[in-house]
DNA sequence: GTTAATATGTTATACTATAACCGTCAAGGA
DNA sequence: TCCTTGACGGTTATAGTATAACATATTAAC
């Protein structure tokens, strides 16, 4: 077997340092490239995102950044997150009211998140199929498609062995 | 050009009153079939989504209730709403926090929702494709697979003449 | 260096959802 | 028939998620 994708790995152990730090790289990087400000309290967040593969409720994100002197107010929370989806570094996950880093920023891709609803974990999976089917449904209804958001509830390997 | 089918309906001017009672009678002959309890609350219920092609918030659903004289607090809504989604008769739309009617009742299809953010109007359309390509992603990564959620947003026919 | 725009922090509040408890009522068994 | 049981619908109270509005500070542009 070859070695493990990024997306499979998401799923098995392996070194959470590399994560941070080559997310923390590449986002810095593209922010430059970009003339985004990626300001201390953003950068705190998504180094918070990218630590766990995990989606993080925005107060739970707010607990980490109030315990590094950060404001402890939802918004502080709130508009970090915002920025970071705006700006495609993180994503948001609408089944669990909740956020995690995107594990292929800048690359203008479309994905389906693996949602583990024992554990949260989450696994960013491309994907291009769907989007072109949803687009074709979409012009034949005369929709004007902006974005696509898929989902999937299910086990992850761990907590499906576990069950 | 065909009959409109019933996902193109949707975005267009069309008899809701067809809608409501068709939708009510298929709702009551399945709960009959399956030994649900389509009791008044949840009846009342399902023709307030029906009434509209459009997602409803729970709270919205509530005051309707309520000014029928069914009960006026959260769980009253709730409640009715879980049974309709539980049992096939409606659909959760994320991104909304919002409920809306199924289109399809009792036919166990995958569908994507195609979301007006304009006015709030929803489209089901049905489309497997993606549902394969998902389920071929869960298994190479040892995803035990249960539920797919499609959203798409954008903006309705009506919504982008407008704009 | 001044100005304008952006960002961060605050307080207060709105919106969404569920826990826990109680009375009612229908269905099935003694 | 009567009793038990379990589902339902109503309540109060509270938890969890998100944003509006405003003040201060920082950054960028001229």
């Amino acid at each position: 077997m070859a070695l493990p994708t990024e997306t499979e790995r998401a799923f098995h152990a392996h070194d959470h340092s590399h994560c941070l730090h080559e997310g923390l790289a590449r986002a810095e990087e593209l922010a430059r490239a970009r003339g985004l400000r990626l300001t201390p309290v953003r950068r705190r967040t998504l180094e918070i995102l990218l630590r766990e593969h995990r989606a993080l409720g925005a107060y739970e994100v707010l607990e980490h950044l109030a315990a590094d002197g950060f404001g402890r107010q939802p918004p502080v929370a709130y508009r970090a997150l915002d920025f970071l989806v705006a700006n495609g570094f993180a994503h948001r996950i609408q089944r669990l009211n909740a956020f995690t880093a995107c594990a292929h920023p800048g690359e203008d891709h479309q994905a389906v998140f693996l949602i583990c609803r024992e554990c949260q974990s989450v696994a960013e999976a491309p994907l291009d199929g769907p989007r072109d089917a949803v687009e074709a449904a979409s012009d034949a209804l005369g929709f004007r498609l902006e974005r696509v958001s898929i989902e999937a509830l299910g086990l992850c390997p761990q907590c499906a062995q576990a069950a």
